[in-house]
DNA sequence: CTCTTAACCTGGACGC
DNA sequence: TGCGTCCAGGTTAAGA
């Protein structure tokens, strides 16, 4: 579900329920996600204040002094911020209960996600590795021109490696692709410096479009206040395949690229 | 290194 | 209504 549009919709939803505020209590229903919780979480995490709540790639962090949950949302997670008591459902796995009650409860039907802990000073395993916020400054066309020399990939399998660049997934991949006119198979080694140019703006300008909206909504993404992401109604061609393209009029094919289904227009995209 | 593939898991949509 | 099949926004681990 949560590509980096979507992750930083949740964290600016959840920031202003927990920063500040302590953590009273760690309920665990279902330990085993993608990796289990680990028991450190509910020795450290009681009674600390959370500081800030922040995002590296498509992990949010909630940082104490006493260290950082590390929290990802993996295809199909969510969270959101409860009032007292609410009922638990299907698919609850955790929740980090708040002084006054409150809590921010974890939902994720396929537990692909996880919930792990950063010590103070230290950078965790995962998050060792990752490539730049595409969104700051480390990032853009002569980078991208630069580290793709001599890879054979597919562009798309390249911009999706998120020790290249952090935060685009299936979705935006695939539209960052047609904005720039280039197609999703070429070899990443073959696309010209002045082609990244065009496509690490199309990247950036299409994620912080997407953030403004509040990230897209396919089949079940909500932000932690309840409402859907309204980008999905700007998509060009991702799941648009067989209608017309937007800009030329030609039908949008799709193909499966490194496992994943992908959304081009063959006229406009080479 | 680089690249590809299988695997993790559940639910919804679809065809029969 | 029920059952089998396919697909889904991510990521790692293993193997070539």
């Amino acid at each position: 579900m949560p590509e980096l549009p979507e992750v930083e919709t949740t964290r600016r939803g959840i920031a202003a329920h927990l920063e500040g505020r302590r953590v009273r209590q760690v309920i665990v229903r279902r330990r085993d996600l993608r990796w289990p919780i680990p028991p450190v979480i509910g020795r450290k995490l009681p009674g600390q204040r959370i500081e800030r709540v922040s995002r590296r790639a498509k992990y949010l962090l909630l940082d104490t002094t006493a260290g950082s949950a590390l929290l990802h949302l993996g295809m199909s997670g969510s969270l959101r911020v409860l009032a007292p008591a609410t009922p638990a459902g299907k698919h609850d796995h955790y929740d980090l209960v708040l002084e006054g009650g409150h809590a921010l409860r974890f939902n994720d039907p396929r537990r692909f996600g996880c919930l792990l802990w950063q010590a103070p000073g230290q950078i965790h395993p995962l998050l060792a590795g990752l490539g730049p916020e595409p969104l700051s400054a480390d990032f853009d066309g002569d980078y991208l021109w630069y580290l793709s020399r001599g890879r054979r990939a597919a562009v798309k399998a390249f911009l999706m490696d998120q020790s290249v660049v952090v935060g685009v997934g299936n979705i935006y991949a695939s539209e960052a692709l047609f904005a720039s006119g280039i197609h999703p198979a070429r070899a990443a080694g073959r696309v010209s410096r002045e082609r990244y140019r065009r496509l690490a703006a199309a990247v950036q300008e299409i994620l912080a479009h997407a953030i403004e909206r509040g990230g897209t909504t396919l089949r079940d993404f909500l932000r932690p206040d309840g409402a859907p992401g309204y980008f999905e109604q700007e998509l060009r061609v991702y799941g648009r395949a067989g209608q017309a393209c937007r800009r030329c009029g030609g039908p949008v094919h799709s193909r499966v690229l490194g496992q994943r289904n992908t959304f081009f227009c063959p006229h406009c995209q080479h």
